[in-house]
DNA sequence: GTCCAGGGCCGTT
DNA sequence: AACGGCCATGGA
């Protein structure tokens, strides 16, 4: 049986239900009166080849000392921020692609994330893919997920699905990236709905990829098995 | 003890 | 262009 972007989506959604995803604790940042995306594109960076409860320690370090807004970074040494996102590991190149990411919003738009986000969605990526550290899944991560702009995320997981199925065979980033822009934008003309599909869809493959379409996958109950020819170890 | 996680950079081929 | 080594912590 043949899967597209679309289908997948349904059948996932009908599977998991809305995705709690990014999750931020927003109360926090009213109370501060912080801005809740900035704990988004920290978050992005502290998650790179990390696992989130991990990423949770680290920004609940930054959190208790107050420090998770744009200038209380600036204000910290590099070893400073490292000592406080250590759980997160990588801890002294994070800390440096922290404080280089929180300057370069600080100098070149005034700290305003919405002069940030407010333009071109490939004007937004190719600067931030420029920053060291920024990578094309950190940056579209920041883009979908903070910046509440349509651009689908790829990740280890979406390579991964995309392979066995198969879904598509160029497995190169932004090949996976144009195949479900493109398929799921061919099935939904309403941008609202194109951008909450980007959105939960990716979730959602994170999902798949943890509880079945792991490495060592397991798939006799996968929701997807009858569209997947990956079917080699059915344990 | 081993494996792996919501990657990206850099050097080598 | 593609690949390997490296970065580091904590949970399974």
């Amino acid at each position: 049986m043949k899967i597209n972007p679309k289908k997948l989506y349904e059948i996932l959604k009908n599977e998991y239900g809305d995705p709690n995803w990014w999750p931020v604790d927003k109360k926090y940042h009213t109370q501060n009166r912080t801005d809740f995306r900035f704990e988004i594109l920290i978050g992005a960076i502290l998650t790179q080849n990390t696992a989130w409860s991990n990423v949770e320690k680290a920004l609940m370090n930054l959190k208790k000392q107050k420090k998770l807004d744009i200038d209380n970074i600036l204000e910290m040494e590099t070893k400073e921020i490292g000592e406080l996102i250590k759980p997160s590991g990588y801890f002294n190149q994070k800390a440096k692609r922290l404080k280089e990411f929180t300057s370069y919003i600080k100098n070149n738009y005034n700290s305003n994330l919405d002069t940030f986000f407010n333009r071109d969605i490939r004007e937004i990526r190719k600067e931030l893919l420029s920053l060291n550290g920024i990578g094309p899944e950190t940056a579209d991560s920041m883009i979908l997920y903070a910046g509440n702009l349509p651009i689908f995320v790829v990740d280890a997981y979406t390579k991964r699905i995309c392979a066995r199925i198969p879904l598509e065979t160029k497995l190169s980033y932004n090949e996976i990236q144009k195949f479900f822009q493109k398929e799921l934008k061919k099935e939904e003309k309403d941008t609202e709905k194109i951008l909450k599909i980007f959105n939960e869809l990716h979730a959602l493959i994170v999902y798949l990829a943890k509880d079945y379409c792991r490495k060592k996958p397991k798939c006799l109950k996968c929701p997807i098995s009858k569209y997947c020819e990956y079917k080699k170890e059915l344990f």
